[in-house]
RNA sequence: GCCGAUGUAACUCAGCUGGUAGAGUAGCUGAUUCGUAAUCAGCAAGCCAACGGUUCGAUUCCGUUCAUCGGCUCCA
């Protein structure tokens, strides 16, 4: 007798050993329609795999969350059996769950979204048919000869520990796998296929060019017609598409990957960097620059030349060679090293925007979001060993006071020693520890990436969550052990002895093309007041109050708005409706009661109008928003 | 860089199997002088990404290059 605990403490008896879908049953035929899966021992298994001994088990339905991934690893298997129908000679590799459903690399002829529907269609037979998945366990060797056509496969099972190996059949279908999958086909109701792609095995690009077949799943239609509707509305965020309907920036054949930032972009970067400034300045920051391009001797002395020459722009001149920077850092070295440093100097704050240049692989650029030349927001801090903590928690409070301007959430994730690395054991254990306890300090959670650090240090990277849900690594801090030792920066001590400075590189927009972008999507072209690149507008009326309106707009432009005026021959309905589709925050409209009056009516992004306005109190309600660069919508 | 897709007016996009191109928006001109999300009419606008090839003839077919997009890889 076999007895199964629920999570309710309710215990099942069975005379002999029950299947999850058996215990499903004994609850109700409607719960066991709509079970997944079932969790035994911490371990996920099929509802119909055999249960042997006593214990406690959770039975998955369609509800829970890890449900979905096993209905989209079944997808996955679905898709493959289509596949296999329709090209038979293609060979399978490998088909996981991602995050927003799953895809599997085949080796075949390059399929296009085209093929989709016929492989679609031929899924759908597949769920209609509701046949059953079926574990079989089956030796290694029995493995091998089984998939004896399918190389990839065999590379798979050899890597695979001896044993028994499982294997997962659907009708005429069977595929390697660990499971475990959704007891039938027929669970896999609603699903489609988004994209295809290259990809190469393992990985490697000299090994074999797969196709990436892409899919999501759902449960339900609707969460797929929705996840399908976000899809879009991301679309519709795109900055690459409003950067062009909001005249920001563009890009041009003659410089790929190098954005021309337009009159109201700048206006936008402007705003951005002004606070940027502000919030450094009272960080203790001095702001410095060094030039874009140096000479081979320091890049060689930096570690550059040797280890990112296939980034780097170079150039011959004079018989020398120079490299235009992809990193600020060596000229920051410099800076230090133009005076000697007292203990009492430091730690040392040197901010730059500086502009670097980087070769990205032609097919890596996309929009704002991955350039070939941009500006890091970097600074690099000088310090003495027992200041780490301080100025890496002071790093962290600027990081959380700039993104919170920004309503951008974040988590942190710390990066230890790699295995390739140079420097001491002593030295990477004093600087783990530094960021640790910083950290903790800090008091936020954090995750860490064992064996993620750079060669030359560990590192704190900040992700940030957008309005959508996205993330994006911008900010990152990393205690640099070996530029201060190549470039030979020392401090003068307490016992009047050079001493070795610790040195971080940080950044907090990251690039600030980039953040920038990111900005577009978070706000979807809606910028806060202290941002928009226009933050009023005025409507005269008719054009005989053109004359009037400009006066006006004059009078608020020096106040310190940015103004401009709509003096077209259009109806008003007309100007207002475009108004609000650049999303200018502060529309305002003058006729002659306005002019007779002396006042202004004001129209904001929500939509209200209020009437009678003075001009004083609009600039003050304006000015004061965009002092304290909130981010909801002004009201007058 | 690799795989796939795409490249037509300033923008968004039509243009079946080859016979040198259209629409909406924007622009310009004219009329309308308007009270809070689109007034009307007319005009102009394109080396159909570039370069080769096939053909009597190429935006259309083929090749090469460039750029863009989705991935791979890489990363701020």
């Amino acid at each position: 007798m076999i007895n199964i605990t629920l999570p309710d403490g309710s215990i099942k008896h069975f005379d002999d050993t029950p299947k999850g879908m058996d215990i499903a049953l004994s609850i109700s035929e409607g719960f066991a329609r709509n079970c997944v899966a079932l969790e035994m021992d911490g371990a996920l298994l099929d509802l119909n795999q055999p249960i042997e001994k006593d214990a406690m088990v959770r039975l998955l339905t369609v509800k829970d969350e890890e449900s979905l991934e096993i209905m989209r690893h079944s997808a996955a298997h679905v898709m493959a059996q289509a596949v296999m129908r329709l090209y038979p000679e293609a060979k399978l590799t490998i088909g996981p769950v991602v995050e927003d459903g799953f895809y599997y690399d085949i080796d075949m002829a390059p399929v296009s979204e085209e093929d989709f529907p016929k492989i679609e269609e031929e899924m759908k037979k597949i769920v209609n048919e509701k046949v059953p998945f079926i574990r079989r366990m089956v030796s290694k060797d029995d493995a091998l000869h089984f998939f004896k056509d399918d190389p990839y496969k065999q590379e798979l099972i050899s890597e695979l520990q001896d044993g028994t190996i499982s294997l997962y059949q659907q009708g005429d279908f069977t595929d390697l796998c660990r499971g475990p999958h959704v007891p039938h086909t027929g669970m896999i109701k609603s699903f489609k296929l988004m994209k295809v792609s290259g990809a190469y095995w393992r990985a490697d690009q000299t090994r074999a060019q797969l196709q990436r077949i892409y899919g999501t799943a759902y449960f339900d239609k609707k969460e797929l017609a929705s996840y399908l509707h976000i899809l879009e509305e991301a679309r519709k965020r795109d900055h690459r598409r409003l950067g062009v309907q909001f005249d920001l920036f563009s890009f041009h054949d003659v410089a790929p990957g190098m954005p021309f930032f337009h009159a109201k972009g700048m206006a936008i970067w402007n705003a951005l960097l002004d606070y940027w400034r502000e919030e450094h300045r009272a960080a203790g920051y001095v702001e410095t620059k060094t030039p874009i391009m140096l000479d081979r001797n320091l890049w060689e002395k930096s570690g550059h030349w040797e280890n990112y020459r296939e980034n780097m722009y170079t150039s011959t001149i004079d018989d020398f060679d120079y490299a235009i920077k992809p990193m600020n850092c060596p000229g920051g070295m410099l800076l230090y090293g133009t005076r000697r440093h007292s203990y009492k100097d430091l730690p040392i704050r040197a901010g730059e925007i500086g502009l670097v240049h980087r070769h990205e692989l032609s097919g890596a650029l996309s929009g704002l979001f991955r350039v070939r030349a941009f500006h890091q927001d970097d600074a690099h801090i000088f310090m003495m060993p027992d200041q780490i903590q301080e100025e890496i928690l002071g790093v962290l409070r600027l990081v959380d006071r700039i993104y919170s301007t920004f309503d951008l959430g974040f988590h942190l994730e710390l990066s230890t020693r790699p295995v390739k690395s140079i420097g001491t054991d002593a030295a990477w254990d004093m600087a783990t520890h530094g960021l640790k306890s910083a950290l903790n300090a800090y008091g936020k959670d954090y995750v860490i990436n064992e064996g993620d650090g750079a060669f030359y240090g560990p590192k704190i990277d900040i992700h940030i969550k957008d309005a959508i849900g996205r993330t994006w690594q911008c900010g990152t801090i990393q205690l640099d052990m070996s530029l201060p030792e190549r470039f030979d920066l020392s401090y003068i001590g307490k016992d009047n002895e050079k001493h070795r400075p610790v040195m971080i590189h940080r950044v907090i927009y990251g690039s600030v093309e980039r953040f920038f972008g990111i900005l577009i999507e978070h706000y979807a072209g809606k910028f806060p007041l202290w941002m928009a690149p226009v933050q009023a507008v005025i409507l005269p009326m008719n054009d005989d109050l053109i004359d009037y309106s400009e006066q006006i707009r004059k009078d608020l432009e020096k106040s310190g708005l940015r103004i401009d005026m709509d003096a077209r021959t259009e109806s008003l309905k007309k100007k207002v409706r475009e108004a609000q589709i650049q999303h200018i925050p502060l529309i305002i409209t003058l006729g002659e009661k306005e002019k007779e009056s002396g006042t202004l009516s004001v129209r904001t992004l929500d939509g209200t109008v209020r009437y009678g306005i003075s001009q004083k109190d609009l600039l003050e309600k304006a000015l004061t928003h965009i002092r304290s660069r909130r981010s909801d919508l002004i009201q007058v």
